[in-house]
DNA sequence: CCGACAACCTGTGAGC
DNA sequence: TGCTCACAGGTTGTCG
């Protein structure tokens, strides 16, 4: 479910939860999860405290202080992955995979019923960890400029589509919101990335910088409450204007969306209004 | 360096 | 109702 604008929706949802808290411990009922979740995690987090949540790309990044080791809890909700606060002695549903205890009686719970996502350690500052070293611009960042889009795409043969879902070159770009911006901007998905001209980069990069803001203002305010015992966070509905609508008249022309598959993700546009 | 593709897992909905 | 199949919002690793 998570792209960016749902793990930034989550990450401020949680921040007042959990900054400040101490850590007592770390129940792990399924390690399995993208990786194996560090056999000594819970030992490094133990006595810590929660210092602050941040975000890189889609992964939610919790420093902890105060304990063993100071350095950084790192989460990524994968494509199913979802957090609460809920009381200690909640009983835990099938997916819920990790707790993260507090001294206040409540814990941080992962429930990912499909374990791709990752609680992974990086001692010190998170953004060193192997992960998240090459990640590429943050697209709400002023680092995201419309040369750096053109210049970083110049000798790619790939569809613009398929650049922009590579996070070593804009992070948090899923396919949804992909599909989103590109018909924000008026271009083909198929388009070859490389032959992008400077001036649709500069479209592209506003397009990316809107949609996603949009979605995270729609998120901050449809998102049910992040505290509870049981449900989802709830994603929000959005209202998209293509994913999805294969078939239904496009908001703009009328004319139908066409979906059609690239590398192995649906794809989703107006043959009429992006070129 | 680039791109195509399989792989990791479970749930859901469509079609029979 | 129950089976099978395709597909789902992510990312890495391997291979050519």
């Amino acid at each position: 479910m998570p792209e960016l604008p749902e793990v930034e929706t989550t990450r401020r949802g949680l921040a007042p939860h959990v900054i400040g808290r101490r850590i007592v411990s770390l129940k792990v009922r399924q390690p399995a999860l993208r990786w194996p979740v560090p056999q000594d995690l819970g030992h490094r987090l133990a006595g810590g405290m929660v210092a602050g949540i941040g975000r890189r790309g889609k992964y939610l990044l919790l420093e902890v202080e105060g304990g063993p080791t100071r350095g950084c809890l790192i989460l990524h909700l994968g494509m199913s992955g979802s957090l609460r606060v809920v009381e200690a002695d909640t009983p835990p549903g099938p997916h819920d995979h990790v707790d993260l205890v507090f001294g206040d009686g409540r814990a941080l719970r992962l429930r990912d019923p499909r374990r791709f996502g990752a609680l992974l350690w990086q001692a010190g500052d998170g953004e060193r960890h192997p992960l998240l070293a090459h990640l590429g611009a943050e697209p709400l960042s002023d680092a995201f400029t419309a040369d750096y889009l053109y210049q970083r795409t110049r000798g790619r043969s790939a569809s613009i589509k398929q650049v922009l879902m590579d996070a070593n070159l804009v992070t948090g770009m899923g396919n949804i919101y992909a599909n989103e911006a590109l018909f924000e901007a008026g271009i083909d998905p198929r388009h070859p990335a490389g032959r992008l001209a400077m001036a649709r980069c500069t479209r592209l990069v506003a397009a990316i910088r809107c949609t996603l803001e949009r979605a995270i203002e729609a998120g901050g305010s449809s998102l049910r409450d992040f505290v509870g015992p049981d449900g989802s966070p709830g994603y929000f509905q959005q209202q998209y204007a293509v994913y999805g609508r294969a078939g239904a008249p496009c908001r703009h022309c009328g004319r139908a969306i066409r979906q059609i598959r690239q590398a192995n993700r649906s794809t989703f546009f107006c043959a009429t209004c992006q070129r």
